[in-house]
DNA sequence: CCGCTCATGTAACTGGTTACATGATTTA
DNA sequence: TAAATCATGTAACCAGTTACATGAGCGG
């Protein structure tokens, strides 16, 4: 059952599968300004990306387009479908890959490892720009929080607390880096 | 000159080209194991993916080959050539990019956003999976640093303390979900 | 009416994936 | 000598990227 052979959802389509359960029912677009808010943006949330994949979903018959044209204006508004939503859970797990619970990449920590080819002028320099960097996107993360959005449900909120908690950790693991290249006990 | 418009390094290249800074005289064959052993494969490490890689930046002249065939076996050591060491220089920074700052993708903090899709019992069991696995990779990461390897270089040391710190904040960070899913002040 | 945003797509490309092919060298 | 591993590659595929195309609706 199930049409064509079910392998894995990527990432992309996994989460894309959940911005629909989330915001059912809604457009591409919609979620092409989601995957582009987001203020990670490891995904581009371009059309070329989002509008075959949701095609491919819709394929596979987990996805359903109500079709909404207002005027002469078309529109598609996505749901999941039963199997889209047993799809979903599936995805989410239990059970858990190594490849979702493993050490995630980092680029900046992969630059670390090579700071040995920098001129050691240019290594301070390397760790203060990180710093800075950091330091102000933290502070753009922390801050919004105070009043704007109520954070539509639990679990978004909960996301974003994890995104600050990484970003804090490097930030610290950065300074450790900076400080003391020395800093092992020995 | 330089050829061919030089548009930026993948990550994988940068990674790369790093290596064979660091292992030089090395074989293509060498990276793979390198890129396999890592205990973070987010690369597959790929034949693949590895040899038309160091053929590129043969192309590009980043990388230079020494031809030393062991009796009838053929095998090529790269090393970086003067424009290689620029161009790692270069994509290392800084400056640094706001992709390589910004929050890394986490496929586990993508999950944790959905939570609210699964079914309450599985939400419990989501995350005592996930605690369970990612206690164990820790422990499996802080051990064999006892003897084993005096860990070559400082800065190859100091990106596993970030792995580890990484992993920490991230475990952490999951117990806090599990605990207190009502966790906030208010 | 001009230009901007909304909204939906297509086309060409590309880097990395799995799977396969080939032969040399070592080990049981 | 058979099996395993070393070592180097190729071929087919695929998801996601940039860039482009098209047209509706709306504000000035």
């Amino acid at each position: 059952m199930g049409g064509s052979a079910m392998r894995g959802l990527t990432e992309l389509e996994g989460c894309v599968l959940g911005l629909i359960w989330e915001l059912a029912p809604c457009t591409a677009y919609t979620l092409r300004q989601e995957l582009l808010q987001s203020h990670s943006p490891y995904w581009s949330g371009s059309a070329g990306a989002i509008y075959p994949l949701v095609a491919r979903l819709e394929r596979q018959r987990l996805v359903r387009a109500k079709d909404r044209a207002t005027g002469k204006r078309r529109s598609k508004a996505y749901e999941l479908t039963p199997a889209g939503l047993r799809r979903l859970v599936q995805w989410l797990g239990p059970p858990l890959t190594d490849e979702t619970v493993g050490v995630p990449m980092d680029p900046l920590r992969t630059r670390v490892r090579f700071l040995g080819a920098l001129p050691p002028a240019s290594r301070a320099a390397f760790l203060a720009d990180a710093e800075a960097r950091m330091r102000d996107r933290l502070t753009r993360m922390e801050k919004p929080s105070g009043a704007s959005d109520p954070k539509a449900n639990l679990y978004e909120e909960l996301n974003e607390r994890g995104a600050v908690a990484m970003m804090r950790a490097r930030l610290e693991w950065v300074r450790e880096v900076a400080a003391g290249r020395d800093g092992r006990p020995r």
